[in-house]
DNA sequence: CTCGGTTATATCCACAGGGACACAACGCCT
DNA sequence: AGGCGTTGTGTCCCTGTGGATATAACCGAG
């Protein structure tokens, strides 16, 4: 049963998608207090982590990431009140559906193949 | 506020994910009655809308799609009761996310750059 | 018995996306 | 002043995903 994951994405225009790879970046970055810190751990090169950021805070009225370069530490970047909020409706909204749904996704689940949900 | 689009995939497992891409192949073949064609239509290869329906028919109990070559009209395809009941979970899906979801989506929608909401 | 249009399948190849790598800028701390 | 670790940016190259293409099998219609 758990072994059933959604992915969602959210086109807005053609300006942005906002997906579970920049929401886990997200997340990352929050947690870890860098972007390359964030990236590394989830194996995500910088570039890439970088572009991600970068996207998003052009999407947004105001960024959802900070980031200062130099320091005691050599820079680092966090998230901003606005990144928080964005990160948290995703994770509500995944919350939200997998409830909701679950019922058509039973419905599609229960035609699959190998019915392995014994036990 | 309907340019915000809804992309959902899901995996079950690593066998098999289901997403817009199938969902709309399956409707395609419904109404064209021929794989061919509905690739066709919507700008996919033959070779990649063939592969889309053999992992489908290979995950699903029964097939979904059920095909003939030869007879009058050189074959065809056409969607299964098992088939259709997945397309039809698929969209119910979809516009349950669309509505339980919105007050979440607004949320995030509400910070995006470029209100141009006003018409 | 050939024609037509489709399913089914293999081979080859172009191309974009992303990774690896290199390097500059930055600023605090010792 | 120099070092450290990060952000920021460019360049090259590899890979694998899918497109293009070719061909066989199929079968009723005419």
């Amino acid at each position: 049963m758990e072994d059933t994951r959604i992915r969602l994405r959210l086109y807005f225009g053609k300006r942005l998608m906002f997906g579970p790879g920049k929401a886990d970046l997200l997340q990352g970055i929050d947690e870890d207090g860098s972007i390359s810190a964030a990236g590394r751990r989830m194996k995500m090169s910088y570039k890439r982590a970088w572009m991600l950021v970068e996207e998003m805070n052009a999407a947004f009225g105001e960024p959802l990431v900070e980031s200062t370069r130099g320091g005691p530490k050599g820079g680092g970047a966090r998230l901003t009140e606005s990144g928080r909020a964005v990160l948290a409706h995703y994770r509500r909204l995944l919350e939200t559906v997998a409830e909701t749904g679950s019922a058509e996704i039973g419905g599609i689940r229960a035609r699959l193949k190998d019915v392995n949900d014994g036990k």
